[in-house]
DNA sequence: TGACGAATAGCACGACCGTACTATTATGGA
DNA sequence: TCCATAATAGTACGGTCGTGCTATTCGTCA
């Protein structure tokens, strides 16, 4: 019993690793069972079909994700060091070989409805609902202005991580990080409460 | 010999419909003759290659985007005008079916070199130079902070844009575009200079 | 240790892919 | 009008895909 779950979480772990670089459809069964040193059918019995594989993909994408980026950042202080310390941390995640694997995901994934996308869609948006929750807390932290809209910060945060991938992966430009960081600085000042210092 | 453009041009229009939905690496040739009325090899002798179709599906596309979005903003005022005129027209172009074809593609292209990739940063970056400038004039036209980094300016258009993207097409957020509004408003008044007024 | 069930492999299938090669039809200039 | 040639169709091939069915190997508990 535990040696199919045992198999079954280094297929995925390949799995989201070669997801990462080729992406979630470009990930195929037989490329999959070769890479991993099984069978097609013997890999292929374990999840029963390519949809429900790629909703495990996503799944382990998000339990990395969480314990990688969501549990270390949400142990930071409430407010604006916690609203750092998601983005910072976002930026080391999205340096992993093949960027972020949710924004690559969600653009292949943008038309292609069914389960996966539907698991990526709520991953993401428990994503965006964090960085929302965050800003609200530097709200009440006294760290941000009390007239600052948090999904409107979350919308524009999330919109930098977005420029960060794609002029990292895509255009290659090396000061993407840089820029990011600045428009990151950019948002978090015009959200200060008048009076609150950066920290 | 006008015949065969005037197919191909046929062909290539229908082409960019079909792959602004389901992308570009998506687009099949079988489906693209079925779509067209053509049949697959008498499709097929027009490019030589697939490569060589989806390098033509990117010309075809720029060719649409400097023709529905860069010449009419170009006619703008120089300055704010002209800033705000490339971002509202961008906005529509990102509203027809399936999106923006560019942030679609480079999320498809980005791990796959070669000719088609090639074509899709030089159309990325041309556009991203365009906002760029844009940014520069206005500095110059007074409307815009002397210490703006114009780079910088077009850097976070670009993720405000990319986020429009994302939350229209992806999430399906009705608010998308409003939220992008507001964020392309904080973007311009960060930029102005003291004493310069919305316009 | 034996046996039962889970885990894996082997193999075949139909579908679709890109791309040759050849045949047919349409077009446009002499 | 005729004919060279461009444009299109027909067909076939090798490859990969996801998936079903059957056989074999392996892990685990009585």
């Amino acid at each position: 019993m535990a040696k199919g779950e045992q198999t079954r979480q280094a297929i995925l772990a390949r799995a989201f690793e070669l997801s990462n670089v080729i992406g979630v459809a470009g990930l195929s069964i037989g490329r999959l069972a070769e890479s991993t040193g099984l069978s097609k059918s013997g890999l292929f019995a374990h999840f029963g079909s390519k949809e429900a594989l790629e909703v495990a993909v996503v799944q382990e994408a998000s339990r990395q994700f969480v314990q990688d980026v969501m549990v270390p950042a949400l142990r930071q202080p409430r407010g604006e060091p916690r609203v750092r310390a998601l983005f910072e941390r976002w930026l080391t995640w999205g340096q992993r070989p093949g960027g972020c694997f949710f924004v690559g995901a969600s653009a292949e994934l943008d038309d292609r409805p069914g389960l996966p996308r539907d698991a990526l869609v709520q991953a993401c948006k428990d994503w965006i609902d964090e960085l929302t929750k965050a800003a609200r807390i530097a709200i009440t932290e006294g760290h941000f202005r009390t007239d600052l809209d948090p999904e409107q910060f979350a919308f524009e945060e999330y919109g930098v991580m977005l420029g960060a991938h794609t002029f990292l992966k895509f255009l290659h430009d090396p000061g993407s990080l840089d820029r990011a960081r600045e428009a990151f600085e950019r948002l978090v000042t015009t959200a200060r409460a008048p009076g609150s210092r950066a920290r």
